[in-house]
DNA sequence: TTTCGTATGTGTATGGGGTACACAATCAAT
DNA sequence: ATTGATTGTGTACCCCATACACATACGAAA
């Protein structure tokens, strides 16, 4: 009897594959993280050091897929129990035209499953930047963060599937609080009004924002923030753990835009 | 040459249809309409009299999957050029463990590519009911609508696929008018208002959501409605089609909870 | 030590919109 | 003509979103 989750590797994958894994159908990950006030996202890069991509997977045929999208999250960041979101199913039939010449090539000389059409399921996530170890999987050079807003042109549709995860994201900030995902355990105002002005794109006002945050009784206040910046030390704040679980169940609103 | 996108009927569909169509991912639309002061939602009867199940169906190995959807919601009640929504992807891998017992023991005897697992990409659609003729597909008895709160036991995970469709159109009712899809061209304020307590599941203030409804500035009122009712009669509105693009350009917002 | 630049900490005033609410008018049925 | 049920309409209140200014703290440079 067929092991149901074998550990392939190399030529093995390309051509035995499609027996554990489902066919026409794929996961990619946008994974956000914020550092040095920054939103960033997480890309690999392909072995021709030339190419970079979302980190993806495939759905082994007895996995849901959003334990799939789970299982490609932690091999990439080591990280699980995550905010994950599916957000949108990518299913333009020509979506690998946006594949370079010699992949095309390959495409057209061979049959491997891999090279057929996929369907991809889109997740977002957002994590801690400082507790991701990212790490390359077996078909990349390697796996870093960059810039949201200085991402290269990437392989397929994958700009296109970014573009519609930062939409999804902004629609879902006035019901998440992401900063607790985003942020390390203690943070500063400043730092979390940057990591909404970054997703929303635009400024937002100090004081309106931080009364805001305040009023929702989900943060704690701390002592003074030590010698940092180069300017009046921030305090620092962390979400208290009873609190926002109590207000997520009654379904709290941020009515920021 | 094969065609690629031929007319199969019967043990044809089953036996090649894997040739034409992608396997292992499928539509379902969930269907929306408004009667009789009750939001519908258009199902079908499978040819043994018993089970129910959305409208759904497969995607062609060359096509688009929203064009996938667009044509089954086009083969099920005559309708194109509507407002359709990809909401979410299922991909619990026993799906099919919802099956009836019979469908279960053809499962294991036979090894058509329709009895494999299926990923399915759930769309909905609001549309105007007195224009919809329903049509049942090849493996149906019948096709008709059902009150949105009456809905049976369905087949697979289709009472799960409706329940976030739901949850799904409530989301959006803040960002689109759906009284434009869900009503005829002309209808009164009651009847809006209706349409708006069905979806949300509760009651909601007359004069507020009339004031609402038409500080959005694009209602016309028309003159009264005949006679109808058994009581006082309502104006009859519509949309204004100039102002409502111009508005919906502008990305208005009903605020409504 | 002093000065300067820059970012942080804080409160108030205003306006718009959401919400609650009551009474007069109309139509059909009796 | 009366009754019952539904529609049409305006006002008052309150909360929240927004705009806005000055004092304070820290590091850097003189």
């Amino acid at each position: 009897m067929l092991k149901k989750r074998p550990n392939l590797a190399g030529n093995e994958f390309f051509e035995k594959g499609h027996l554990y894994f489902l066919p026409h159908v794929s996961i990619d990950n946008v994974i956000f993280g914020f550092h040095d006030n920054e939103l960033k996202v997480l890309l690999l890069e392909w072995k021709d050091h030339h190419n970079w991509c979302l980190p993806g997977g495939f759905i082994y045929r007895d996995e849901h897929i959003e334990d799939a999208a789970i299982r490609v999250l932690k091999s990439r960041t080591g990280l699980d129990n995550i905010y994950l979101k599916q957000f949108n199913t990518f299913g333009d039939p020509v979506r690998h035209l946006g594949m370079d010449t010699v992949t095309q090539k390959k495409r057209s000389q061979t049959s491997s499953w891999v090279l057929d059409r996929f369907v991809t399921i889109g997740f977002w996530a957002i994590v801690e930047f400082s507790k991701v170890i990212p790490e390359p999987d077996e078909f990349s050079e390697s796996c870093r963060w960059w810039d949201i807003d200085k991402v290269p042109t990437l392989v397929l549709d994958h700009n296109l599937i970014l573009e519609k995860a930062v939409q999804s994201l902004r629609l879902n900030l006035n019901d998440y609080p992401v900063g607790k995902n985003l942020l390390p355990p203690k943070f500063t105002m400043p730092e979390l009004q940057r990591v909404y002005e970054t997703i929303l794109g635009k400024n937002l006002d100090r004081r309106n924002l931080q009364k805001k945050m305040l009023a929702l009784n989900i943060l704690e206040r701390l002592q003074e923030r030590k010698s940092g910046g180069a300017h009046k030390a921030p305090f620092l704040y962390r979400f208290d753990q009873r609190k926002y679980e109590k207000a997520m169940k009654q379904g709290l609103k941020f009515g920021l835009h």
